[in-house]
DNA sequence: AATGAATGAGGGTTCATTCAT
DNA sequence: GATGAATGAACCCTCATTCAT
């Protein structure tokens, strides 16, 4: 039936969202499958007659949530290529989607940097294939900002790509924690500035 | 008793040895004391002997890694001062302060990161507060250089030190993660590049 | 509503057939009413609304099941009394029954080992219940073969007739799980000899 | 050291005997580890530091048990050829063994035939080694005793053996179940007849 | 100073049963 | 007549902590 079909993406929705803040919270382990359900507003069975597991249900929680990420960063780039901004636009305009997405989204960021970096874990191969996806998104960026001026040594793409990518979302995280009154916009500058080689100043 | 004394203070090294690695693959809450115990090749007892609780010995670790860190980056950038390099050179020092830090105590840094932004957790005060610290040591560095050019906002200069800092925290983790056989030296140049405003050319 | 009826008759037999076979395996409590909609090829739910409880259904079944038992018994018996076979044909036949009923329905049989002795069952009546009956059909065998010789003490009768059951059950039992190319004829007749006292061959 | 060993051994005991009476009452699945604990006396985590798993206390507990059975068939064979008793002297010892031990173990006997035909268990293996082990000292004894007479044909006497083995196990749990107040002489007596030949007065 | 057996609260998971459709 | 999503009690098992040795 529909209706049931219907009902039961309900039911998933609710738990997805009920998880991925207490998990980002307190971890996956502290974080306890009658809290989800509580939550979530089910009883704890029905957590087990959705997902297979609580493992399984943060796997499913994490690839719907990083397809989120990458979607967002490829929407800006486009946007940006449409936009014809040249030069380092397209850049700016990641940083942006990406800034934006963990205002949104602190949860999932949150979880990102938790557990991206952690060997032996379950979903590890889902993140790192998610990380994979939106580090090529800004290396693009990378090689056509370049393509109009010095280019970056080919070798120096990638890390350079990752890098940009993880200040990012570490900025984000230390804004929304320790400067939560700053404006997006703001911080953005900031970061557009520092990434513009305005840092020391050394504009010569 | 001092031979005893050593004999305890041996004991302690070898749990926080034992407990750094395992915390910082499984986290804490995954990580049992039976498993740091049997690391560290001592019985159960002997953990509970020696700390108060797993906790307690989760936030002695973290306390004493934590102090490495804002010692090593103090140390880079007196170290800079008196070498009189100028310009950029002091944050650069920091630059690779902080990777170098990152190699010899990767799990430190991945529980760093893991923990900082979480809320809730009985060690985050101790977190902060090692963040403040660090952050700090940049911002006197981005002064300086600031100094000799155009100088940063006053405002942005917070936020620019925390994102660098966590800038070069990420790109040393995933250098560790995906890219291992690259040399600090070589990671080290990508990274003072990208901050030294080479990002998109020359931006004249 | 015939054909309604039919189709209800026709739920409850799957649910029978897929039922004893898994409760045999697995026994009762390990056998999950999932596992037995799924045999039986159709919802959960339906076994609810044919059945009062997973109880209920193991007892409609055994109650169905053990009337098979005690009416081949007896039909065995009274067919050979008709054939008039005299001294121990009756008691031939009747190890051939069960013995192919064993073959025909080793679930059953296997169902009725494992539940037979244990107290604080609820089932447990009914299995009494059918083994008094299947062990008076032997029984009045035994009375009858013992008025052409030799005759048994009349105490020994239940305890034997109880033997002979038990043992032709178990021989059945272990034909069918660790010798199962054997014929039939051929455990009937090995049976048959070691209760015909050739057991230690002449006594005299 | 020696007592803790000593006491861990203890504690084993007292597991296996609170579980062979609740698993023969109840059946292996219905039977819960806080049963077992509180009945032993012990907390429930303590079954899980002597035993890993449930599953592995039932199959120790098997095992152990098991290894009685075979153990006091054999020493009664064994004794019976020494005391030179020949003819069926050794047969009939084993019979009174087998009767002994299902009155000192009746739950060990119940546990057996509720669990030797099942297939899928995880101890199945366990059991089909021990019942071959208990046929082998009845086949040997067919043998010596078949070698005095009539000699039993070779493809009939691990068939006769395990039908001998079956029945006085079948007619020992009857006998306590529905006819505690026989001696235990009494039912040995009457087994002992009907495996002599006895049975329809055929002594010709 | 160290050990390891024992504990019991609490967590993940299963499953008979209910009920709205 | 049948379905399948939802429930919650109860189960197996884990693990931080205690304590007698």
């Amino acid at each position: 039936m529909d209706s049931s079909s219907t009902r039961r993406q309900n039911t998933r929705r609710k738990l997805f969202a009920a998880a991925v803040t207490l998990i980002a919270e307190q971890g996956f382990s502290s974080t306890t499958v009658d809290e989800i359900a509580e939550r979530a507003g089910v009883a704890k069975g029905t957590v087990y007659y959705n997902f297979a597991s609580k493992t399984d249900l943060f796997e499913e929680l994490l690839r719907h949530g990083m397809e989120l990420l990458t979607g967002s960063l490829r929407a800006a780039a486009e946007e940006a290529a449409e936009r014809g901004g040249g030069r380092s636009a397209a850049l700016d305009a990641m940083i942006r989607a990406e800034l934006d997405f963990v205002a949104r989204h602190p949860s999932l960021a949150q979880l990102y940097v938790a557990e991206l970096w952690r060997t032996n874990r379950a979903w590890q191969p889902t993140l790192t294939r998610v990380r994979q996806q939106a580090v090529e998104v800004i290396e693009s960026a990378l090689r056509e900002a370049g393509a109009e001026g010095d280019p970056l040594a080919e070798s120096d793409i990638p890390l350079t790509a990752s890098a940009v990518f993880g200040m990012v979302l570490v900025a984000a995280l230390d804004w929304r924690s320790f400067q939560p009154e700053r404006s997006a916009d703001d911080v953005h500058a900031a970061l557009s500035r520092l990434l513009q080689g305005r840092l020391n100043g050394a504009v010569r």
